[in-house]
This record gives C-alpha cells, structure tokens and sequence, in this order.
DNA sequence: TCAATAACGGAACGGTCCGTTTCGTTATGA
DNA sequence: TCATAACGAAACGGACCGTTCCGTTATTGA
C-alpha cells in the first residue's frame, strides 16, 4: 500500500496532569480532517492520524471508541451554517438547503468524511446503529422541520413525510457517493419539486 | 480482531493443465458469497476468501484485479430474475421492481453485496469508476427503459429522467445502506408515486 | 504538603490482511 | 515431447489494528 508521509512537524504535546489535554484533542481533530482532505478514506487509518497528529495512538483510544467514532466528531466540528427556515415553498426551501449542503461537501473536506463514515458504518454493525439512531437524527433535525411545516399547512400529507424524507436523503447520498456532485447539481430542482409535490 | 473460522472441508483442486480451472473459479465466487452472507463486510478479505474456498490467493489474484473486482462479480453471478416491463403506469412499474430488487437484497446474500461493493469504492477510486460507467449502467438497464418508456408515452419529461433515476436509486440505496429494508417497505407506494408524478 | 491519580507520547506487542514471489505439481496444446 | 501455464501452499515485507507497558508530567484531594 501507498505510504505518502508528511515530514510535517509532529508539535506534540505533554500531559497537563490528571485531565485531558484540550490541544491533543484539538490536534487529532484537524489530523484527520487533513488526512480525509488529502487521502481520502484510503488513508484515513488511526496510525496515520496519530503520526500526523504526534500523538500517540492510546491517546485516540482513550477518547474514540473507534474509527466510526472519531469520523462522526469530525464531521460534527464542522460547523456547517446551513440553516433551514421554512417558507411557504418546500419545494424553494429544499433546492436551497440542498444546494448549501453540496456546497459544504464539495468546499469542505466534509464530504469526504461523510463518504468514509457511510463506509464505515458498512463493516461495523453498531457504528450504523449510531449512524442511524443518533448521527442522522441530529443533522435531519432541520430538514424534518421544513417538511413538518409543509405539512402543517397541508401542502403534502403527514403520512408521506418519512417516505419523502427518504427521497431526499438517497437523493443526496446517491450523488455524494458516486462522487458525482458537480455534474448532479442539473437534477436539483426537478427532484426537489417532485419530492415537495403536493398530493391534491 | 475477530477470528470466526469455519472447519469446513476445504476441498481443493489441483491444476487441470494451462487453462483456467471453472471449479476453482466457482469454489471461490461461492466462498466470497458464503463469507458476505455470514460475516457481511467486516469479514471480507481475500484471505477469508481463500481459506475458505481452499484455493491459493495467487489463483485469486491471477483472475480479479481487487476486492471491488470479485464483489462486482459476486453480486451479477446473482441473477435475479427481476424482469421489468413497462406497463402504462410508471409509478406502477416503479413499485413492483422496487419490491422485487428489495426481495431479491433481503433474501440473498445480494444486499450485502451490493454494500460491501458500495464501501468498498469510497475507498478505491479506480472501483469507483467502474460502479459508475459500467456496474450501474448495466443494472440499471431495465429501470431506465421503465423511465424512457414513460418519457416517450409522454407522462414525464424527457429532460427530468435522470432527475428521477437519481431519486429511485438513491431511495433504494439509503434504505439498503443503513440496513432498513424491513422498516422501509411501507414508504415505497408513496416514494414511487413522487418519482413517476406526472407534470401537467 | 504530598501522595494517589490520570493523561501524555513512545515503543512495542500479537494478530490480520494486503499483494507478491517462490515453489513443486499437474496437465494442456502445439 | 516439451514449453507453457494454472493450481495450491507457504512465505515474504509492509500496513494497520487495538492493547500493553513505560517514563514523564501535572492535577487533585486527603
């Protein structure tokens, strides 16, 4: 397998006693950020976030349950300022969360963490448990919402909202997945109009 | 990590002279198949492969390129007998091949499968590229002659087909991803409708 | 004040897997 | 007949996993 080290200086960093060390923490985050950017899911393995990182890998442990673990707070600290508000228009308000979505995961190294923690969750049962009942629910929160509030004034029926929130996300996933975004952004509002239409 | 070993009689084969040998090709598409359906992702690897089908890695490695290679295999050695016609009723046609492609992944090592292929190409760009040019156009086929034939009786737009594809596959994939083909089955009828909506 | 506690980075562990090479064996096909 | 090539077995160097042990550091609380 490739070996692509960084002769980055390791700038590691002593305990602070008996509590844990914040820069450690803060310095394993961006480690494998940079490795997702740089190589991908390829290259994202503990060693190489812990040589990056110049920490040592019972550090990684000692906080991250596992890969699946570590990615998901990656992905977490990116803060994205994608805020959902409702309008009246679902079909409006999801061609835009969709388009700053896309653009968070293309001008990120979001995207590639989400790919690598979708992957992940397919060799390890309880990390898409997590996915599912815990990951997804949180950063869906938003998206729930403006289908909730479309239904709320009629414009789709209350029992179609799980099935178009499905729609919605294997929309999103089918393109990130295949690495496909830039070419998919054409297909946007056709397929949110389709996912927003209401059932008269 | 774990260590699930089968003492299965390993039943090798030997040479047959200076051409391939279809029994060990068989022994090891079975063993690959076997190993998804019992371990799933996790316990797939070329040398789990190996030992269980009592064949030489190098006798693996001499007929698929890679991992990505004997999953893509692995997965159209299944040949499902989903045929899918076009009626007069796209959303029809959708549900009906949505629940046999379901059946087909839950009743067959298929569904595994397919994601351990899906995990597999977030890691491998080359394999990535294939599932995108060739694995998908190929199964895809069928689905697409259902929009196609829906396009040209007029009931959908020409220019939104692949709008549509991606709102088909990517329902299917999301559901198959995060392993909730059961849970999901009662959103196909509604999802199926949105994607073969008319737009008058 | 001062020991118990705990986090830190490091090195190294046994184990799995990768992809390749080397080997002796087998039988084809020209 | 004999070059050719596939076969399974074994072993290779290398990467990575998750864990253990180490000496060091500084906090915490008795």
């Amino acid at each position: 397998m490739m070996k692509t080290e960084k002769p980055t200086p390791p700038a590691r960093r002593a305990s602070i006693g008996a509590k844990r060390n914040p820069a450690s923490q803060a310095a394993i985050l961006a480690a494998a950020r940079a490795v997702l950017a740089e190589e991908g899911y390829a290259g994202f393995s503990i060693d190489a976030v812990s040589r990056r990182a110049g920490a040592g890998k019972p550090t990684i442990y000692r906080w991250w349950k596992n890969r699946a673990d570590l990615l998901m707070e990656v992905y977490s600290a990116e803060k994205a300022i994608i805020t959902a508000v409702p309008t009246d228009d679902l079909g409006r308000d999801l061609t835009n969360h969709t388009r700053a979505l896309w653009g968070f995961w293309s001008g990120t190294p979001s995207g590639r963490t989400f790919r690598a923690l979708l992957a992940e969750a397919q060799s390890d049962p309880e990390a898409l448990a997590v996915l599912r009942e815990k990951f997804l629910p949180e950063r869906l929160r938003d998206v729930r919402g403006l289908f909730n509030a479309a239904a709320a004034r009629g414009d789709i029926p209350t029992e179609e909202v799980e099935a178009r929130l499905a729609l919605y996300l294997g929309f999103n996933w089918f393109y990130v997945l295949t690495d496909q975004l830039e070419a998919g952004q054409a297909s946007i509002p056709a397929a949110m109009r389709l996912i927003a239409a209401s059932t008269r």
